[in-house]
DNA sequence: CTGAAAGCGCTTACAG
DNA sequence: CTGAAAGCGCTTACAG
């Protein structure tokens, strides 16, 4: 069996004072209180022989906070990448003091608000709120007027009622105007509605063309697979296409677009630049290696936590930068 | 704010009973108490009207059992695999009403000690100790005498007083064996003591190749990176090693071996049979596709908490099949 | 069949 | 400067 923890009571009868006095020594309100110096000598030392550790349940009932979050998310943990930002919650609520409960909905409604009860009977304080995908969602209801902040995804509103963390999604285009690109640019994914994160990217990538004077030349529109991008630019280029760089909506993507251009006759980066979303394994084997550009995981969860566990944690939207693995497949446009 | 949650008490009041009789008919305790079924009905009436749930923590305190489990692991949550294994535990765990911690220690046992320690100051009931890499642990003292499953790992001991679960490393010698192999298998990857799965593996190998009376023809030295084990195989078979399957200990290993092989005119699996571990994204961009097996990250996690939170976690060892991905890179050995 | 009471381990006005 | 007391929201002997 465990050892017996020491209780507060027993810290306080061993250093001869009342649980009050060896509460405020241990609160470190000694101060306030002013204990005299010899009693929270005494306390101290007793707490220490003893091994005291306070029960933090206890603790948690009498003052309605447990220093506990709850990170519920659709399927984050599942996915290969997403994992980090896992990682980068657990780092920032153990450096504020919380710890961190993880719950998966697989985006199942019903599982979602079983899950939410589950963690409200916990009497956890704050909610992050994770999607998988860069998305928009709708919040839960129990999560209304509870302190929350979304990870990766968005909430549709007038005014922004709560604070989301999600990619910036304008390094992709920004990397091709660096480059001097400043035509022929196409997107090659999926721009359905289904997407969110696709859209979010594509108008992204506007904005940032926007600001600079450049349009969009196009979208190629094919699901995010390697074999639907395949024949999405091999039917674009026979029906004349003419790129200078394209921006795929990932990695996979990429591999089907490397070959269409490859059977086009086109060389990477020389007639056609090429970028990509994931940062995936896959990026380094292609040839050439691909620049890619990934998801900040670790630092969305980080941020997502360190905002809701900061001191001001006002609406909006804080967009963190997307690391770009600058490889082969981007080059100056040739002169026309 | 949120919206008050109604106590037990005012269940109680509004029903017209004391608190002891509300607690046990939700309890379900109405039988051997003896509640009057209309009591009873007012009860479930009044919790249903206030839309009562128990606070938990309230509970726990008086129960002594928090219903909450502790995950704790060197690097799980960043690898983008074993993520999974969270993901298994996490469904299991909710399957028993049970909800869970998530701590990683990044194998500095200074924070391994400070998170346990979290843990049991939040009163958790019981941990998984989870590893990244099979392997052979020592269990924190901390842990001792306190309900404890290891995930992916080991502890030596003279008799087993945890229990383990772990891959079953036998896989891919018995998927040689089947496939017609007898001599000629080597391992590709490394051997050092330092790399305890590797050790795992090659002893799995060794097992199962032996009880079918075939031997390990040896080891191909090299770290886990794909042009370390290019240059080993290269210059073994400079060295007139002559193999009929090799056994990579990862799908990178596997990459470095396929160009050793090409390069030296070998054909995969034509001459050479490669199998491998990880099943990651490029066993399949590999050509041929890559025979590769996996590890069971979900099954892991699910089972660790199964068996810890199940009726009787004796002390042991289970050994979880390991998936296999059959592709194009193993087959039949040519006749000698 | 039901209720009053104690107690889980804390914190925090309040009184002295 | 310090202690007695109440109370957080439950459960569970115990008495009737």
């Amino acid at each position: 069996m465990p050892p017996q923890r020491a209780t507060l009571l027993q810290v306080a009868q061993r250093a001869g004072v009342s649980r009050s006095t060896a509460s405020f020594v241990l609160a470190g309100r000694h101060q306030d209180m002013r204990i005299s110096e010899e009693a929270r000598q005494r306390v101290l030392r007793a707490a220490q022989e003893l091994d005291y550790r306070p029960n933090l349940m206890a603790r948690s009932l009498r003052t309605k906070v447990t220093k506990t979050i709850a990170l519920v998310s659709d399927t984050i943990a599942s996915d290969p990448y997403a994992g980090r930002a896992i990682h980068g919650s657990l780092a920032a609520a153990i450096a504020h003091g919380h710890l961190l409960f993880i719950g998966e909905t697989d985006g199942d409604p019903v599982v979602e608000e079983r899950l939410i009860a589950d963690f409200l009977d916990r009497q956890v304080d704050a909610f992050i709120y994770a999607s998988m995908f860069t998305q928009y969602v709708r919040l839960p209801k129990q999560l209304r007027d509870r302190p929350v902040v979304l990870l990766n995804c968005l909430i549709r509103a007038a005014r922004p009622i709560h604070h989301s963390i999600i990619p910036d999604e304008l390094t992709a285009a920004r990397t091709l105007l660096e480059a001097g690109h400043r035509k022929g640019i196409y997107v090659v994914g999926h721009s359905g509605k289904g997407v969110f994160a696709s859209r979010e990217r594509l108008a992204g990538i506007k904005e940032e063309l926007g600001t600079a004077g450049v349009r969009l030349a196009g979208v190629v529109d094919c699901n995010w697979w390697p074999d639907s991008a395949y024949d999405a630019v091999c039917r674009a280029l026979a029906d004349g296409l003419a790129p200078r760089a394209l921006i795929c909506v990932n990695d996979r993507v990429a591999l089907g677009v490397y070959q269409a251009l490859r059977e086009a006759g086109l060389a990477i980066p020389g007639d056609v630049s090429v970028i990509s979303f994931d940062d995936s394994e896959l990026a380094a084997w292609l040839r050439p290696q691909l620049t890619s550009i990934s998801l900040p995981h670790y630092e969305l969860g980080w941020r997502a936590v360190e905002t809701l566990l900061g001191p001001s944690c006002e609406p909006g939207i804080t967009r963190l930068p997307m690391p770009i693995r600058s490889r082969h497949s981007v080059a100056k446009p040739a002169v026309e």
